[in-house]
DNA sequence: ATTATTTGTTACACTTACCGTAACAAATAA
DNA sequence: TTATTTGTTACGGTAAGTGTAACAAATAAT
């Protein structure tokens, strides 16, 4: 899964468990909600829950509960939760053996500074201002 | 080749032409400057020549030759002459039948807000700023 | 204790995309 | 006519992504 597909299913279940707040949702009944299958659902909320975001119980009657406040997950946080590696990442230096290398350091600091920017511009928004945005 | 691989070959090639212009290049000669084979080196100039930022002449003696000014090239027509889909794709709508639907609209303009942001940074780099930077 | 249920993780087949390279027609200068 | 170069297509090999299944670990209910 893409960072960015990633990113709009965790956001998907965190708008649906902070609707259902403080039931449980099992992966089943999320995964019917985001459009993906159950164990993917588990994978994805899996890393939300070592994140402190989302807490999970095991067993019957067992589920998923948003743990934080919906104004306090921002969308940096949650793409920080679920990816390891650079969310939009752009490649440079895949070339062997070439002669233009001072090139490429121009572009990974290029890319860095877009990473900022976009870093930047999902710090701003919130799961409860997209709450917000839906209702409107 | 991802689009940024592709942007950022391309602008080799283009501060390789620059840094010899007039004299035409061959395919062979700007592969061993960028480092990839003179296939896709022709690949990636044929679209240049497509959109005039640089011209080809065949046979003998042949070869490529920038045909615009350094500094009146910059990053976003290059990315655009290269890059048919977004350069920097996000994606959104790969799930099926989900009950989501109004969220996948705000990923959607999100991530064209986020695209639009890096066109605009893209547009404010040149060649010749590269050229500039480079050599200082 | 036993059972049923749910999470968390691993595995796997399938598909898709990517990469490097080769090959060849079209064009053109010598 | 020949040699050279671009522009384009094709192809095998490799890596990555997708969807699904399977199962151990955990836990509530009985």
């Amino acid at each position: 899964m893409s960072a960015s597909t990633k990113l709009s299913n965790a956001v998907k279940a965190l708008c649906f468990l902070a609707s259902v707040h403080p039931e449980p949702k099992t992966s089943t009944e999320i995964s019917g909600f985001i459009g993906v299958n159950a164990s993917k659902t588990r994978k994805i909320l899996s890393m939300l829950v070592k994140n402190n975001i989302v807490e999970s119980t095991y067993g019957p009657a067992g589920g998923f509960v948003i743990k934080k406040k919906p104004d306090e997950i921002h969308l940096q946080e949650i793409y920080c939760a679920i990816e390891d590696r650079k969310a939009f990442h752009m490649d440079v230096t895949k070339n062997r053996g070439e002669q233009s290398n001072y090139l490429n350091i121009f572009f990974i600091d290029l890319f860095a500074e877009i990473q900022i920017e976009i870093e930047d511009k999902m710090r701003q928004i919130s799961i409860q201002s997209i709450l917000n945005k839906i209702n409107s």
